[in-house]
DNA sequence: CAAAACCGCTTGCGATTTGCAAGCAGTTGT
DNA sequence: ACAACTGCTTGCAAATCGCAAGCGGTTTTG
């Protein structure tokens, strides 16, 4: 049944395939980065990430479903990486956890913009998120209003803000 | 301002301290199991975390602030393990993490009646989830209801059903 | 009242994972 | 022709993980 699997317990499993430092980081950059090739995923992560761990994340994460690769016609080397519905259907997790960590942790004004935005549009917005996504990973037909334009444009103003304070 | 963190960003922050294969495993079952013990938590736990393990992430935890030790005063060698405020406000992560877990993952059915109904419930249920660890953790007043033995007995039900069905 | 069971937690140790730096073969733009 | 860029790999040291055993102390049991 279980093949190498702890329990059955759905929050088991989700952990056995995000319960990790970089997974949900990757995922948040393709999500709301729009990021969609390797170096960009690389030299655009305000973390960090190391070239072998991204590498071995990608990979994971397609076969594990989450992400699905695809050759860029424009560039024999590029991969064009995608969310899967498996992937876009994590938007309310990360909704949750930004949240979360927007009440209780040290975020910064910039960084967290797009959760509050998130915490109160709910759920549907993030219906008109998950539907924007589909729009752009999977071919569907684009909504009429971007969610995406909108969190990005909210969080590039609080850039925007930060960098006229301090050169004041 | 940033001490040793990567980011300043929700997400990431969030999973710096939960982004790991046990940290949410253990908070489920002192939220689920209402397992306060560390052998409570050792010997019951269906994933089989080993005890340097738990030690350590019981002291990270009580560290960063989701929990909270106390003495066991009928016990001399025993502490009480609590939620704190922030670790009660995990409940719609858990709730997400579930329904996500639960509709892409081989979960068994008697491990995911409880997210099945933390799903159904909603926002509601888990405000009055929410009330009731309160009252279990921090000493405030206790609801009407529990949500907790509506879901404890739903997960019993489950078990004596798959057992019934294997007896059969 | 002594033995047995249980308490939270630590230690030792091999296996795995992480993080960093450098590099590689192939592709593209100049 | 050549430099820049592509996704991704390799080598290696450090940290973490996972298992088993055990420790000093407390409580329960016969």
């Amino acid at each position: 049944m279980r093949e190498t699997g702890r329990s059955g317990c759905p929050i088991n499993l989700t952990l056995e395939i995000l319960g990790d430092r970089w997974s949900l980081i990757v995922l948040r950059d393709i999500m709301f980065g729009n990021r969609r090739h390797f170096r960009e995923l690389l030299t655009k992560s305000d973390e960090g990430i190391a070239s072998n761990i991204l590498a071995d994340r990608l990979k994971r994460l397609v076969e594990r479903g989450l992400l699905a690769r695809t050759d860029d016609a424009s560039h024999k080397q590029k991969g064009i990486y995608s969310l899967t519905e498996m992937g876009i259907a994590l938007v309310p997790v990360f909704a949750a956890m930004g949240s979360w960590g927007r009440r209780f942790l040290p975020v910064t004004e910039e960084m967290s913009i797009r959760a509050e935005l998130l915490e109160q549009g709910g759920a549907p917005l993030w219906e008109g998120f998950m539907q924007e996504l589909r729009a752009l990973h999977l071919g569907a037909p684009a909504p009429e209003v971007s969610v995406l334009a909108g969190l990005t444009a909210a969080y590039r103003e609080a850039v925007a803000r930060r960098e006229a304070a301090n050169a004041a």
